[in-house]
RNA sequence: GGAGAAAUACCCAAGUCUGGUUGAAGGGACCGGUCUUGAAAACCGGGAGGUCGGCGACGGCGCGGGGGUUCGAAUCCCUCUUUCUCCGCCA
């Protein structure tokens, strides 16, 4: 959500972002959002006014009232007796005005930084760095369900029987890798001057409707039958709903997060469920960081956060590039996005393990997340990254540190975490 | 889950029964000063937040959130949320 004073004066830099985004069918949107805000702001002048005069005249009436006249106290009365209609169609006016204005807005894609690469949609998303070397090996690397199973490690047949498709059961040394990485996914970032946070897995519905829109909501959440709560699809939500409608202190700033939680996802159209593997499940598990920090640092944090990622998954001898979020591709809450993609030895391309994003000040705009300055409060700027998504990220693990037997080398970094274990072989259930 | 109590500004806290000059006493913290080598203490002085509209003067909203009664609500009514105490239950 940008800022209202853009559009009221300079409509032609909005316009031209909403092209660079090739949504040209908002175009009209910016027109009708500055008519309505002129209209607003003149209905909301003329019943302050009006709300004005009958404060003055109820003011008068006490007045009176303590002096005993009680006759000159009813004229007045029935004086303002005429304002109630008129100041109520006003405020209803006022209220319609404001909500549709809100509404549009909503819709009005976040201003992207000009370092953004202008493109349709994710065809045209930007390669920008690539970091260790994509090894193709010399035996084939068989599909990652496949070495699951081959190690005993996953049970689909079962997870379908007590949950349906999108879920499994990982078991034994699987299990223990996919723990594993998530707990050094968290000593990572902790290392890395963030506070771990575990947060509530299921959150209010004014929560959920601050961070994504109806039809996100609708394809994503979960609810909990006959309460008014819904399971969370990434910790993000629940820690960006940490700071709604907060003010904060000016000292504490930049707050640097790192939260664990399982996410729950619908998929609702989307790719749909894979039957086999674990790549897009209802259930999976993250290890992510929240930044909130001042305007002029976000671009650093930016940089900093992605840049987190790729040496987490380089210290687990995993090669991964960068990708940029092109125009069309982006979100309209952020400013600049980039995913971050392990190396598929099987499939010889990258997919997608992570997704770093600054939302400038859009979010903490919609949510009221602001600080104290000088001269009155200003919204701060948000971003978010995956540290670690599993079991995605255990497939690029498993991928990329298996062995023509099919064992599979447990990196150094890892190694505090599975016992010592250096590698890991198939033994019996 | 049952029974009670409470939510006021950065913090503590009065006001609520008995609606009107209460944007809201008082204290702390804060800022400026006196004193001091410096600090603390003491004393003197200062300003009370937020948000929306307006170039501004100023005005609207605002006492946990939402709604209602009234000419007028921190104050009365309904509702939601949260916190505390007691009982019950539980990893």
């Amino acid at each position: 959500m940008i800022d209202i004073k853009l559009i009221r004066e300079n409509r032609d830099l909005v316009k031209e972002n909403i092209k660079k985004k090739f949504q040209d069918h908002k175009l009209l949107t910016v027109d009708e959002i500055y008519e309505l805000d002129i209209k607003y702001r003149e209905t909301k002048q003329e019943g302050d006014n009006l709300r004005a005069e009958k404060n003055a005249k109820s003011a008068l009436i006490g007045n009176l009232m303590r002096e005993g006249k009680k006759d000159e106290a009813n004229t007045v009365k029935e004086e303002i007796a005429n304002y109630g209609k008129r100041i109520e169609e006003l405020s209803a006016l006022e209220e319609d005005l404001a909500l549709d204005i809100k509404k549009k807005m909503m819709t009005i894609p976040n201003i992207i930084d000009d370092s953004v690469p202008i493109g349709k949609d994710d065809s045209e998303n930007v390669e920008n760095e690539k970091f260790g070397e994509p090894v193709v090996p010399d035996f084939e690397i068989p599909y990652h369900a496949d070495i699951m199973e081959a190690l005993n490690g996953i049970d689909k047949d079962a997870s379908g029987r007590t949950s349906g498709n999108g879920f499994y059961y990982l078991m034994g040394d699987i299990a223990r890798i996919h723990s594993a990485m998530l707990s050094y996914a968290r000593d990572f970032m902790i290392d890395r001057g963030f506070t771990y946070c575990i947060p509530p897995f299921m959150i209010r519905s004014d929560v959920v409707t601050g961070v994504m829109s109806f039809e996100e909501m609708d394809a994503m959440m979960y609810k909990i039958e006959g309460e008014d709560l819904f399971l969370i699809g990434t910790s993000e939500h629940s820690m960006i709903g940490k700071f709604k409608d907060q003010v904060l202190k000016k000292e504490n700033l930049p707050y640097t997060l790192t939260s664990y939680s399982p996410c729950f996802r619908k998929e609702v159209g989307a790719h749909g469920i894979e039957e086999r593997g674990v790549y897009r499940v209802h259930q999976f598990e993250k290890q992510e960081m929240v930044v909130i920090c001042e305007p002029e640092d976000s671009m650093d944090w930016y940089n900093k956060m992605w840049r987190y990622t790729v040496d987490f998954f380089r210290s687990l001898d995993i090669p991964v590039r960068t990708l940029e979020c092109c125009s069309g591709d982006l979100a309209d809450l952020k400013v600049k996005s980039c995913d971050v993609e392990a190396w598929s030895p099987r499939q010889q391309k990258y997919f997608e393990v992570g997704s770093c994003s600054t939302l400038g000040d859009a979010q903490a705009r919609r949510l009221g997340i602001r600080a104290k300055g000088e001269n009155g409060t200003y919204y701060l700027h948000t971003l978010n990254n995956t540290v670690l998504a599993t079991p995605r990220g255990l497939i690029a693990f498993l991928e990329n540190n298996i062995n023509a037997d099919g064992s599979i080398n447990i990196p150094v970094a890892l190694r505090p975490y599975m016992g010592g274990k250096e590698k890991i072989e198939k033994k019996g259930k």
